[in-house]
DNA sequence: AATAAAGTTCCAAATAATAGAACACGCGAA
DNA sequence: TTCGCGTGTTCTATTATTTGGAACTTTATT
C-alpha cells in the first residue's frame, strides 16, 4: 500500500528486486550490532516467507554473515569490494600527492572527501605523525551541514539543487554550532562568495576546520578538501591564512582530474 | 540419504536477480579500470537491454559509478557499507588488543585474516612506527595457498573440504616457492600437526611469516594471526621462536571471542 | 510435557526481469 | 551533406523470479 506521496524531497528509487534488497543491507549494517532475523522482520516491511529468502541470498553472496545464533552482521564481502574500490579510484589517486603536500604545509590532518546524497564520504585522511587507525575514517559518511568539506561542496552547487537537498535533510543539533536548515542556507551563500568554509565546532565541540570545494564540470562530482585540528591549536586567524593554500590545493587537484582526463577525448 | 555430491569445482549459486547483479559487480571492481558499457557486454553473457538495465540499477543504488565517458567504476556507497561493518566487526574487535601485544613483543607486522572461499581477507593490520596507508592491506584478497594466514585456516578444516576447496584454486606461481595443490596438501598436514605454519616467502620474494589458526567451534568462523616481515631480519630460526607466542595470542582470541559469546547463550 | 516463539519451506498468483528488436546519437568518411 | 557504423538507450511481449500466506519444523519457555 501506498502512502501519501512524499513531497519533493522523496526521492523514489526504482532499482526492483536490488533497492529491496539495499534496504536490508542498509539496516543491518546501520544497527548498533548482530540483528535477528524477528528483529528485521519488526522492521523491514515484508512477509516473513520473502523476508527469509532476502536474507539467504544476500547471505550467499557474503555480503550478510549468518553467525551461530542466527544474528545477521554485514559481510566481509563487503570489504573486499570496498578495497578494490579505493584503491583504484582515480580520484583518490590524482589528489594523494596534493594532499600529503596541504598537510606537510599545514601540519595538520588534510581529508578528502565526496558529496553522496546528503552526506559527506571520507575518501582520504593524510595525518601528521602517529599511524593512522584504518578504516577510523575514511569510508565514513557523515551529515554535510556539519563538515567543512560539506559545506564548501555545496557551495558549488546551483542554489535550487541545494534547497532540494536541505529539504531531505534531518538536521541533528551535535553542539552549540550545529546549523539548522535555514542557517545553513545562509552561510552556503557566503561561502560561495568566499570560495572556502570553515567548520566552527559544528559536529565535535574543539574541532575546527577550513574546506575548499573540488568538483567536476558536470558535476558528477563534488566534494573538497579540508584540513582539520583542535581549536586551542587552530585559532580562526590561523584557519583564515590556511583559505589561500587550501583553494589553491583544490584547483591543483582539479586541474590533475582535468589532466587525466583530458588529452584523451 | 544425501544427494550425489556436487563436483566440488561446480558451486552453483542460487541467489537469482541478485547473483547476476553481483557478477557485474564482481566484473567492474576487479577490473583494471573504468569499463564503458561495450567492454562489459563483451564478458558479461547478457543482451544488451537487460545489461543496460541492471547496470542503471547498480548505479542508482551507488553500487556503481558511473562518468561523463559513461565509464563504470566501483561506486562510493560500498565504502560507506564497509566502513560501518569494519568498525562494527566483533571478531576485529575483540582481537585489536590481542594484535597489538603481539605486535610489542615481535616488532613487527600483525595482520589478522579470515577465510573467505579460496581467499584471505585481512581483517586489521598492526604496524610499528610509519603511518598505515588506509585500506593498503586490509579488505585486500589474497590466494590462501600462499599466505601464512591462509593455510594455517585450511590446516584446522576437515580433510575432505581442504580438498574441495584446492580443487577449486588455480594456482599462480608467484615466487619460486609458491605451492601447487600437492605441495600443498602435503603441508597442510604437517600444520594440522604443528600448529602453526610459515611462509616461506611463497607469494613475494623476500617476505617471510609465520601464522597461527583461529576458529570458531562449528567453523563458521575460520581465520588466523601473523607475524610478516622482510627475510633478511626475520630468519627462519627466529619465526621458529615466534611460533609459540603466536600460537599464544590466536588462543587468547579464541577464548576472548568464547566469553563474548559465552555468558549470554 | 505442553505451549509458545522463532525460524523454515512450500506453491499458486503477482510482479519484475528478460530477450530481441527498434530507436537515437555521435562521429568520421565519402 | 549524407551515409554508414559503433555506441548506447528505450520499448514490449514473453518468461522467469519474486511474492504472500499458510503450513510446517525446530528451538526455547513454563
Amino acid at each position: 500500500m501506498m502512502s501519501v506521496a512524499k513531497d519533493s524531497a522523496s526521492e523514489k528509487r526504482d532499482t526492483g528486486t536490488l533497492g529491496k534488497l539495499m534496504v536490508l543491507l542498509d539496516l543491518v549494517t546501520h544497527a548498533e550490532g548482530p540483528m535477528r532475523f524477528t528483529d528485521i522482520l519488526a522492521v523491514a516491511d515484508q512477509p516473513r516467507g520473502t523476508l527469509h529468502r532476502q536474507l539467504s541470498h544476500l547471505v550467499e553472496e557474503g555480503l550478510l554473515e549468518i553467525d551461530a545464533d542466527g544474528r545477521y552482521s554485514p559481510g566481509f564481502r563487503l570489504l573486499d569490494l570496498a578495497s578494490r574500490s579505493w584503491a583504484r579510484n582515480e580520484f583518490r589517486l590524482v589528489s594523494e600527492p596534493h594532499l600529503k603536500a596541504l598537510q606537510g604545509l599545514t601540519g595538520e590532518t588534510v581529508h578528502l572527501g565526496v558529496l553522496r546524497g546528503t552526506a559527506i564520504i571520507y575518501l582520504d585522511k593524510v595525518e601528521g605523525q602517529q599511524p593512522v587507525r584504518m578504516y577510523s575514517q575514511i569510508g565514513n559518511a557523515s551529515p554535510v551541514y556539519c563538515t567543512g568539506v560539506g559545506k564548501a561542496a555545496l557551495s558549488i552547487l546551483p542554489r535550487e539543487r541545494v534547497e532540494a537537498l536541505v529539504a531531505d535533510i534531518v538536521f541533528h543539533r551535535f553542539t552549540a554550532n550545529t546549523h539548522t536548515a535555514a542557517s545553513l542556507l545562509a552561510e552556503i551563500e557566503d561561502i560561495r562568495k568566499q570560495g572556502y568554509a570553515f567548520d566552527r565546532e559544528e559536529h565535535e565541540v574543539g574541532i575546527r576546520c577550513v574546506a575548499a570545494p573540488i568538483w567536476s564540470e558536470n558535476l558528477s562530482l563534488v566534494g573538497g578538501v579540508s584540513v582539520t585540528g583542535p581549536a586551542y591549536r587552530l585559532t580562526m586567524e590561523r584557519l583564515s591564512e590556511w583559505s589561500g593554500p587550501i583553494q589553491e590545493t583544490a584547483k591543483r587537484i582539479m586541474e590533475a582530474m582535468r589532466i587525466g582526463l583530458g588529452p584523451r577525448r
